[in-house]
DNA sequence: TGCAGTGTTGCTTC
DNA sequence: CGAAGCAACACTGC
């Protein structure tokens, strides 16, 4: 689920712990995760280059290696980076990747694993990834920046002003909710906390963007800050695979508002908290604390 | 057993 | 142009 807290927590993580580091090889049972040029090119530039930084773009992670060379990381819906240690075996003529030390980090350790980076020391950094959609692109750093949903994506939303905010609602012919996840207007935000933001902000998640009134901008402006920050603090959601490079849950899905609560009491008002489709996702919102058309209009 | 639903994004179609 | 539907993939839960 990695939204903007998920991969704020992985590249903090990434920085502290393999930068200075150098590339001895790369492994892979999925090539086609490389979405631009081959698996074969990225070993080849990737191997003997030193990790210099890493960088969060909204939910993209960019690690900077020298020569000016860089790896573009996008997690999509299920992958995770992790560090430990994994011998390859021969499964039925495909390779697999198998945990070493069972125990250590949590369940659901093998069998998804799909690309190991060696490192010079012998840590390995691993990306698991279930189902298979990340996406990774190995390249010069100038032409990275330039990829689709790298140069082209809105102003990040844990950076937005107040000011930028108002631009933005004030000029869409969107419902909010799909605003919010709208990478291209406001990047970092995707489905589990747009639910959360409009349930403390006590907007309808169908409001037309561009009919919000100032007061429910600025609601919404410090509902964006709190959730997103609350949420990089306790190291993001793990309801579904999300871990942190050590393998430990996230724990702000302990303590989510709406997200995957429909049919559960709202902990305001006690109404049962519904579930609506909005642009082909499920939208989850309390009838009674975010009602549509707001008191007194 | 079968099918709807799941974090994301991008492409195709209307 | 925008919106809707679906595809990429694999699993969970009703």
């Amino acid at each position: 689920m990695p939204e903007l807290p998920e991969v704020e927590n992985t590249v903090r993580s990434l920085n502290k712990l393999i930068v200075g580091n150098y590339i001895k090889d790369v492994w892979t049972n999925a090539p086609k995760l490389v979405r631009k040029g081959s698996f074969q090119e990225l070993k080849k530039g990737m191997i003997k280059r030193k990790i210099q930084s890493v960088e969060r773009r909204a939910k993209n992670i960019i690690i900077l290696l020298d020569e000016d060379y860089a790896l573009l990381v996008h997690l999509k819906m299920t992958g995770h980076f992790l560090i430990g240690k994994w011998y390859i075996q021969n499964n039925q003529g495909r390779e697999e990747a198998v945990f070493y030390k069972e125990g250590v980090l949590s369940e659901k350790v093998n069998g998804y694993i799909h690309f190991i980076f060696y490192l010079d020391d012998g840590r390995e950094l691993a990306l698991s990834d279930l189902r298979k959609f990340a996406k990774i692109v190995f390249g010069k750093k100038e032409e990275i920046y330039k990829e689709e949903g790298v140069y082209n994506i809105g102003i990040d939303a844990l950076e937005i002003k107040i000011g930028e905010l108002r631009a933005i609602v004030s000029k869409s012919s969107k419902n909010i909710k799909t605003l919010l996840m709208d990478q291209y207007k406001i990047a970092g935000i995707g489905n589990i906390y747009s639910d959360d933001i409009l349930f403390q902000a006590k907007i309808h998640p169908l409001h037309k963007a561009s009919s919000l009134t100032n007061q429910e901008i600025n609601n919404l402006y410090k509902a964006m800050r709190d959730i997103l920050s609350l949420a990089v603090r306790l190291g993001g959601t793990s309801i579904s695979d999300f871990r942190n490079i050590k393998g430990e849950k996230g724990t702000y899905g302990e303590r989510r508002l709406v997200y995957r609560r429909d049919g559960k009491p709202c902990f305001v008002c006690g109404t049962l908290i519904k579930r609506i489709k909005i642009g082909g996702r499920s939208a989850r919102f309390c009838p009674l604390c975010q009602p549509l058309l707001a008191k007194g209009r």
